[in-house]
RNA sequence: GCUCCGGUGGUGUAGCCCGGUCAAGCAUGGAGGCCUCUCGAGCCUCAGACCCGGGUUCAAAUCCCGGCCGGAGCACCA
């Protein structure tokens, strides 16, 4: 399918210090969850930048809390980083639409610690003995400990009881030496190294003591050839710290980016609150289509497309944003009208008789409205004795007065005898009349079964029936569709009904 | 409290480093019209913004100073 990418797009802000062909850029996730809309940005950004520089683009897995990280996590990054970028690949262009390399940080440990202990043979590097709360008083009050003073000797008996679990954990950990009176807090003497006593994903019982964040990300991105280190603001004061830490290992410098938190209106992206609604039930998983997980938005029929494609255009700005649901639906719209198939279905059906009826009258109805290539379907509706019976949608037969012409689309034009709560009589006219109401309907002997979920919030869903055309038996699971007058939908399963998740009007 | 970062139409942004071509571009949303056997899409038209106050300058969205507002961080999490 050809799209028009090339012209009116926008352009993004310059990479500083970039050459084309010489940039590497990464996504850096924890596998401690399911990745979120929140996530997009945070692949999107470092990708886009990569593949316009024609650059590297890494996917580094940051496993350095075993407590919090689990095997399935990987995966799940794996599967939906990959869906989005492929995706970002058809949209935008952007090629390859993948990672060129993907790196384990925790396999990185064994240097890691090498740099440690180089660190406190500099006296760069001091064990703390102190335990969590005297060191956060300390350094909010800026006071240096006794343990700053210890002679690296000292240090690296610590380390190596560290290391061999000769202290628990908790007990100790190493921080670097810089200034316990800088003005940046995160600058006072930061730890670098802790204990952890959990089994890791990947590496099992072999480690007990990880880096934290800002000394594993500086070596990494240094280590890995890293030229441009994207990160959302929150992490702005640890550029110092990141920039100290190389230094002091005399490591390769890199540019360090930081851009705006992406809030989606209405809408918790946070673990912290979709992980509670899955454990007591309320959420089917994490792929529910109620929640802003990637594979939550995937199975209500946001396209990959859609989703790299709103990020392209929201941009890199450092500026924190606030988007909208609808704003991403209106994408999706766009991205989706112009390839998916166009269906009948009434919800809330209500009988209709149409009198009158010529025997062999069939409907022939476009697959899509605008676009004859994708071809036509044609419906048989059976009549008996000048009778035929088909299907309207209660909300339809509401606004309908005996009297009233309407037409039923690709079929007949009608005329309103009477209306029974329960059924409505017509008779079909044969003269065409100028702007008549046109409504859906469906052959009542071939109707087909269809249930419509819709998410609503977190915590809600609302289920719609109703009965669709012939030809959407013929669905499978992932089909994308539009129901007329109604919206787009994705399929999700097939069983005695076809189960569509409503995407979006 | 301290440190850092931002503040351009309803929303999201480009421009700011290297002042003029910016009487500010783009997208989305809004209004109106055309088209249409979908209340969708498409096409056309319209409305809509440089946080405030000083200063520098022939000239400031762009530079400087002061204020106001918003965000982030101040963990042995990332």
């Amino acid at each position: 399918m050809e799209k028009k990418k090339q012209e009116g797009e926008r352009k993004w802000p310059e990479l500083k210090n970039a050459e084309i062909g010489s940039v590497v850029t990464r996504v850096a996730p924890e596998p401690n969850g399911y990745p979120t809309l929140g996530h997009a940005k945070g692949l999107l950004v470092p990708f886009i930048y990569a593949r316009i520089y024609k650059g590297k683009f890494l996917l580094r897995f940051e496993d350095t809390n075993p407590r919090v990280e689990k095997r399935e996590f990987y995966d799940a990054i794996r599967e939906e980083f990959k869906a989005l970028l492929e995706g970002a690949e058809r949209e935008l262009g952007l090629s390859p639409g993948k990672w060129d390399e993907e790196i384990i940080e925790s396999n990185y440990l064994p240097q890691m610690y090498s740099m440690a202990e180089r660190l406190i043979e500099q006296e760069d590097a001091y064990v703390c003995t102190c335990d969590a709360k005297k060191v956060r008083r300390l350094r909010a009050e800026g006071v240096e400990c006794e343990h700053r003073r210890n002679p690296k000797e000292r240090n690296m008996e610590l380390w190596k009881e560290m290391i061999n679990g000769g202290i628990p954990e908790g007990g100790a950990h190493l921080r670097l030496k810089t200034d316990m009176n800088h003005p940046n807090r995160t600058m006072r003497d930061p730890g670098i190294f802790r204990i952890v006593e959990a089994e890791h994903p990947i590496q099992g019982r072999k480690y007990r003591v990880y880096p934290t964040y800002d000394f594993s990300i500086s070596v990494m991105d240094s280590l890995t050839g890293v030229t441009h280190a994207f990160r959302s603001k929150e992490f702005e004061p640890h550029v110092e710290v990141q920039r100290t830490i190389l230094e002091k290992l005399n490591l390769r410098k890199y540019e360090m980016i930081q851009f705006g938190r992406v809030t989606v209106e209405g809408v918790p992206l946070s673990k912290r609150y979709i992980r509670p609604l899955i454990e007591s039930g309320i959420l089917q998983g994490w792929d529910d289509p109620r929640i802003p997980t990637l594979r939550g938005l995937f199975r209500r029929g946001i396209t990959p497309e859609a989703i790299s494609r709103f990020f392209y255009d929201l941009g890199p700005s450092k500026v924190d944003s606030t988007i909208s649901m609808d704003a991403i639906a209106a994408y999706n719209r766009k991205i989706l009208d112009s390839v998916v198939p166009r269906y009948m279905f009434v919800p809330d059906p209500v009988r209709a008789v149409v009198e009158n009826f010529p025997e062999g009258l069939k409907a022939t109805v476009q697959v899509h409205p605008s676009r004859h290539d994708m071809g036509y379907r044609e419906i048989k509706v059976p009549a008996k004795k000048g009778v035929a019976v088909l299907y309207i949608a209660g909300e339809d037969k509401k606004t309908l007065k005996e009297g009233d012409v309407i037409r039923l689309r690709g079929l007949s034009t009608a005329v309103v005898r009477s209306i029974m709560p329960d059924e409505i009589s017509l008779k079909h006219i044969s003269e065409k009349k100028e702007s008549e109401k046109v409504i859906q309907w469906v052959p009542a002997d071939q109707a087909v079964p269809v249930k419509v979920i819709k998410p609503l919030s977190s915590y809600s869903i609302s289920l719609v029936g109703g009965f669709g055309e012939p030809a959407m038996k013929e669905l499978r699971p992932g089909d994308m569709i539009h129901l007329i007058r109604y919206g787009f939908a994705r399929v999700d399963s097939l069983d005695r009904t076809v189960n569509l998740i409503f995407s979006h009007e």
